[in-house]
DNA sequence: AATCTGAGTTGACATTGTTCATTTACAGTG
DNA sequence: CACTGTAAATGAACAATGTCAACTCAGATT
């Protein structure tokens, strides 16, 4: 069931000054790797390297250790989720109500296609250090951001906004990791679940 | 900070008969260890074998793998929870709608206060394969059975009861997942949040 | 031509999960 | 008591892992 070892990519030395390209290269190899895997602790150092067709220890070149490099990839992975929820929702139009439920439709979708993309957002110790540095939007939190203003569009107190907000992220994350987590859990099905997430939430 | 190596039990070998006894003392050793380090997939079946004073091979008398041993000291933790919530709610009387909160409350301080036992629930594929075998109780499902034995109490309509008990304990585990996660995310106060939360499932 | 430096590699180390062959020590029999 | 079957556990070894220090190698700069 797994591969032989035709995963390696005849490549040469970048040249001067685009050195940088090994680090996209990695990259992409690694989120590969995490898309066939499912498990992103059995996605090895050694292995993204080889898929890369360079050396395990070029990737100490550009990422300070394995942990940053899947901090990389995670990056990466909640935009792309981002991207996916506003285009389901905000992007879409329509009512706000069903931009929400589309948006919850769709973060759903991200982690049943991709679960080794999921997990890998979720894995302990994300957030960069969580401390004073409050320029960088801290990634993830802007598609947030979006979803309590779609909640907010649905005409709940102002007040209460934000953390419904928090309350249907968490619903729905709750239900992506334990789906994953306990395949055999008899769930509602995902359309009445997020009808009745939505429904209930938004009082 | 780490343990240099005083982690190790005096221990002789089990007399005829008893060697079951091992297999507790493992699971015992494991559970500390994992309360120790928060990290589940940095607690090592050496390091185990090392607290329990023995040999690391001797675990695969008892345990087909790391994987299985894990999967014990979940479903040991799992009946913890399962324990201190019903402790909470169901077995400490007074209004369902309150019950509701106080397991909730009981649930995310379990979360909050051993992460370690708490991540390895819901490490992948804790379900032992999910398939026909309907005798076991499947671990963890009796306890919410009785989440949604308050909630039906809770005068909510005998349809709705199971997909909301659903509803309830996914925003919590999210909750205690993205807390653990990302330790920087500004949630609304513990209290708040189960309120909102059980106000709003409620009708 | 000599040097510097960016881009990568080699080889090694300490750990890890796991297997197989082996040893130890207890309990019952002769 | 000595003997033996076997439960209980060990030791040596394997392949794989993350990471480090020292090295190569080619293109740019002087």
């Amino acid at each position: 069931m797994n591969n032989v070892n035709s995963d390696l990519k005849i490549r040469g030395r970048n040249p001067r000054g685009e050195g940088e390209k090994l680090r996209a290269t990695l990259l992409e190899a690694a989120t590969e790797l995490l898309a066939e895997s499912e498990h992103p602790e059995r996605v090895s150092v050694r292995g993204i390297a080889r898929r890369a067709g360079v050396s395990p220890t070029a990737i100490y070149l550009h990422f300070e250790s394995r942990e940053q490099l899947f901090r990389a990839v995670s990056e990466e992975c909640f935009a792309e989720l981002g991207a996916a929820m506003c285009a389901a929702g905000p992007d879409a139009g329509g009512e706000p109500r069903d931009q929400l439920a589309a948006m919850g439709h769709a973060y759903l979708r991200f982690a049943r296609e991709r679960p080794g993309h999921y997990a890998v957002l979720f894995q302990r110790q994300i957030t960069p250090e969580a401390d004073e540095d409050d320029d960088e939007p801290k990634v993830g939190m802007d598609v947030f951001e979006s979803l309590v203003g779609v909640v907010r569009r649905c005409g709940v107190p102002e007040a209460d906004a934000f953390d419904l907000g928090v309350v249907l992220w968490m619903a729905l994350h709750g239900r992506a990791a334990v789906a994953s987590a306990m395949p055999g859990f008899p769930f509602p099905d995902e359309d009445r679940y997020i009808e009745l997430l939505v429904d209930r939430v938004l009082a």
